[in-house]
DNA sequence: ATAGTTAGCACAAACGTTTGTGCAAAAACA
DNA sequence: TGTTTTTGCACAAACGTTTGTGCTAACTAT
């Protein structure tokens, strides 16, 4: 059907190997006559010769394919990733295989090992994080691989993650400056490295300016819509709601948004909110969303520089666990009560940094 | 390195034919006694045999790949169809190569030659649509593909796209119905199947109406936000700046409430808007957002079907054409001059209907 | 006991590459 | 003219599968 090294070397007159050599720009290195290389050339353009890259990965052991495994593409923050991640790759000469695991470990697992016997050259990994003797096995074997939003501490892999503790941190503390107390916060899925981190910094935050943790206003259990709305609804409906809801991923708060405009409650004044992700709408809400935005961008060009590099490095150096920084952005949808008239523009806004 | 059918066919003393028949499950096919099998099954499990999809697929001609082909995976709409893409494709055993084109016909062809090489069985492809020899090659050769959101009437392909000319004669027709004369517009890329459906509906509605097409209120030329922002910003320094403002996509719409809003100007009572594109945040905007949603699930899910099909079927059927409807929501972005109180809740929805 | 079956497996080719090595003819040298 | 060097290419193995065919030993039947 396609044409192949075969066809030319037999229209051409010349040997398999020959052709080979000559498309593969080795003609010097193997002394093919500069005629016979022009002959071959004009054969190969003239019937478009695609080279097969499943022989070839077969002979070479390289597909120049990347497996990225990301929880879901959906989600906005994560479509960015794989978006940049995408390009960065392309640039230096590479597919990406995608595949989402919508969160289970069991998904997650089947198409590592599909992808491994697909033989991509390296793996992207935003893990579920509770299980990963898959991910040491990877490691064990010296697949190139790094994994990104999500670290997991056990592994030596290199890793890519933003400072969820501080990004946390900060975002309560600052609703704590602005008077809050009953500071509620809505998790993304239990026991994932970020969700683990946010709520440590969350209650440290807490601790640290001496508010006592009410464990009642720990809600949630899934990055996903849906959660958002019932969460909500359940704080609003407490006999004490909380004041500020700390909303833990972009998706958790549409639901959430959807929850407080059914409830007719009003941000900021009836409850003030703020929410983990960039959101691109957010300065056009409503009441214009405060949020701890994620450096994306880094995320993306950081994860393919790391991986390029181990496998350009035959895993000769050490792995390498990089934290970003995360950028508070505050907007009205945060009360200040300590200041009348809310004016808390550019507050303790922080800038990316990149750190080691 | 990997496990091989030979090394398994060394350590239990079988040739390795016979490992192959048994892994395949084909023992009885070739009568393997239940003992050899129970000793190769054995024996592939403890050392973790993990078949080699590259020689596979070489011998095989199939490698259970399919090759998508999108403008911008980060833009929402298309993040949200790559989800379902791989979802269902997942759910019939295959994996996904995702490349984005960013609306470049020369990256388009290059990628997709890229998929070719690697074998994809299959294509599923929302063309720039500027040039369409590639996608014709793909045809002449019979390779199974399926245009997506924008067709290309000169090819003979499978086909699914939302009725953007009527979604977009609606969504106009209702401004007018509200009052609304100066009608803005603000395109995407022009020449793509989808903008200029979405123009001629737009046209005609303006037409069918008795109003004057004011090729002034006819600004922009690409899908991204800066385009909305840029366009909007035109559009509102106009000497008789437009009483609506139709945006045809989600990221130009984001680009227009940024324009929007920093000219100080009010949605909607001193411009009504509306926009292409389901946008999740919509109704929680500062005036919740009308918008003519596309049936995201429906297109993933009849690509898909339509491609296994195709695939299946070995060419033999014909190629179809599916047409999905779009659905319009109206929200409080649209000002009623016809009606004092502005009460056009759910006035004018109608609801997705597939054709064929 | 012998012929005919059948069960159970091995051999080898093929898929399309890449690459180390070998070999004849031409060129260079003496 | 005879020897050495260089030029220009072909051969063949290997990557890990799948699969058509062939072969031996055991069984069955007479």
């Amino acid at each position: 059907m396609a044409i192949t090294l075969d066809e030319i070397s037999k229209v051409t007159g010349f040997s398999v190997s020959t052709v080979s050599r000559v498309l593969n720009k080795k003609s010097k290195k193997y002394r093919i006559s500069s005629d016979t290389e022009r002959i071959i050339y004009a054969k190969a353009e003239e019937l478009g010769y695609r080279p097969n890259e499943l022989a070839r990965g077969l002979r070479l052991k390289k597909t120049h394919t990347i497996g990225l495994v990301v929880p879901d593409i959906s989600n906005p923050f994560f479509a960015s990733i794989t978006h940049l991640i995408q390009k960065y790759l392309y640039e230096e000469g590479y597919s990406l295989i995608v595949c989402n695991t919508n969160e289970d470990i069991k998904t997650e697992i089947e198409q590592i090992d599909l992808m491994r016997r697909k033989g991509v050259d390296g793996y992207i990994i935003m893990p579920v994080g509770t299980q990963y003797e898959h991910i040491k096995d990877l490691l064990d074997h010296d697949k190139p691989l790094v994994l990104l939003d999500r670290n997991i501490d056990a592994l030596d892999a290199n890793c890519i993650v933003v400072d969820n503790y501080r990004g946390a941190y900060e975002a309560t503390e600052c609703l704590i400056r602005f008077g809050h107390e009953r500071i509620a916060i809505i998790q993304g899925l239990l026991n994932t490295y970020t969700n683990n981190e946010r709520v440590r910094g969350y209650k440290d935050a807490l601790a640290d300016n001496g508010i006592r943790i009410d464990e009642s206003y720990i809600v949630g259990n899934d990055f996903r819509r849906e959660n958002g709305y019932i969460s909500t609804k359940m704080l609003l409906n407490m006999g004490n709601p909380p004041s500020a809801i700390f909303a833990f991923s972009d998706l958790i708060t549409l639901g959430m948004l959807q929850a407080i405009s059914e409830e007719k409650v009003k941000i900021p004044d009836d409850v003030s909110v703020i929410s983990f992700d960039e959101i691109d709408f957010a300065p056009y809400l409503v009441s214009p969303l405060a949020v701890v935005v994620q450096p994306r961008e880094l995320i993306g060009e950081a994860a393919v520089k790391l991986l390029i590099e181990e496998m350009r490095s035959k895993n000769k150096v050490g792995k390498r666990k990089i934290l970003l920084e995360s950028k508070l952005v505050i907007r009205e949808s945060m009360k200040n009560f300590n200041s009348p008239n809310n004016e808390n523009s550019n507050l303790g806004v922080s800038v990316h940094r990149t750190t080691s």
